[in-house]
DNA sequence: ACACTGGACGTACGCTGTTCGTTACGAACA
DNA sequence: TGTTCGTAACGAACAGCGTACGTCCAGTGT
């Protein structure tokens, strides 16, 4: 990429300057990744692809349309999982998880992906695949579809926390656990008493939890009908 | 507001200039309910006090303590519900229900919602009260604490998608299911298939749908173990 | 050899949040 | 009553943002 920059100068960089939507996209994930979210400006896109922020406009829409293109790439990159009766629930574990690690690998995306709804191609087989392993659990269609968006909010959600508490999770669940324990017990009784169980468990354990509670209670559903 | 401004001096506004830290929160709330979140800027705030920008900084620590003290407002004009064992899943409907309606009529308060814990005295009651009605659910206290963490998060991203689909539901739906029932079926027949029941409901339904699964869910737990 | 065209670019506009030094006020004091 | 003084409001400025516009050049088709 620098070998031949020795020249300031438009002169010697003759004609193509490999731009493209991939490219402005690549360099807008590579700042997103090292520096985050906010770091995403056209500017600071461009001056990695040594430009001016004009010459973005080609490729993308403006500012939204490049968070957009983003994060369909990162959807895109999912791996899906083709349904199987016999091992839906560890599957939906599986590709949940793995939606959940795409997003907090990427911090701040996951605040992008509330916006719009999922109507590009990369999200639209995501929800193919979920749905596709709801019903391979022999879900009532309705708890399925219903189910699906509640399963993606769940994904969505926990990687927004895990992204606004970068790490450490330790120290701040105990700087937590000694806010609640503290509060005064004739003004917040339960929360004092219950501040163990409050910030217990780490983000994962916490998303799980609430995936196995879900899925619960849509079994749960299906068994009464 | 420009009756008495023919001298651009300060002399004929002579002393009190009802400039407080409330009001500061009441303007900033007023411009947040008409013209929406990305509207409430310091500047157009300011203006509506008939000062500066620079003014505000006196009362409130930046644009993000800004927002932190309107979220803190509304969240304490939040009616509680004190637990009773008899009607308990009721209160938690009503409850919730009270939570997104605060949040809805404060278009793009909930999306900041997400990134702060709990940590203020009117989120803390909000938490207290949520914690009670779980228990008096006879919940298990470890379901019940990570159960009002779902709740919670349940009631913020439904805020928040009907803040980026403000109304009109219908014509939204029909045109995502028109999206839906078109795509092709060798590669979505899933989403193909069940379009009627991915788009059914409006998002009051799909609310409550996804309180009675949380609860059915932490119910069949804590009927099983 | 020429005109053409599309992409890259510099520049500029209007906006943002925030900081700084100054100023004018109301109240306390002599 | 006359003076001082702390405090809060203010105007201006800074650095940065997203975006629109006019220009200019490289490569291509004629």
């Amino acid at each position: 990429m620098s070998a031949t920059s020795h020249h300031r100068s438009t002169r010697d960089r003759p004609a193509k300057t490999p731009l493209s939507e991939d490219a402005v996209v690549d360099a807008a994930l590579a700042i997103l990744k090292s520096e985050g979210l906010e770091a995403v400006t056209m500017r600071r896109v461009a001056a990695a692809l040594d430009t001016g922020a004009a010459s973005l406009y080609v490729y993308v829409s403006g500012r939204e349309g490049l968070l957009h293109a983003m994060q369909d790439r990162i959807t895109a990159a999912i791996e899906l999982e083709p349904p199987d009766p016999a091992r839906w629930r560890a599957q939906l574990h599986s590709l949940l998880e793995r939606m959940h690690r795409a997003l907090v690998a990427h911090p701040g995306i996951a605040a992008t992906a509330m916006a719009d709804p999922p109507t590009t191609e990369a999200a639209l087989l995501l929800t193919e695949n979920l749905l596709g392993i709801l019903l391979a659990g022999s879900l009532d269609p309705q708890d399925a579809a219903w189910g699906a968006d509640i399963f993606a909010l769940l994904v969505t959600y926990a990687a927004i926390e895990d992204d606004v508490r970068p790490a450490g999770h330790h120290e701040l669940a105990a700087e937590l656990y000694t806010t609640f324990a503290g509060l005064p017990p004739d003004r917040f009784p339960l929360i004092a008493a219950h501040a163990a169980q409050l910030v217990a468990g780490d983000s994962d354990e916490r998303f799980r939890f609430a995936i196995d509670v879900v899925l619960d209670g849509m079994l749960a559903r299906a068994g009464r009908q």
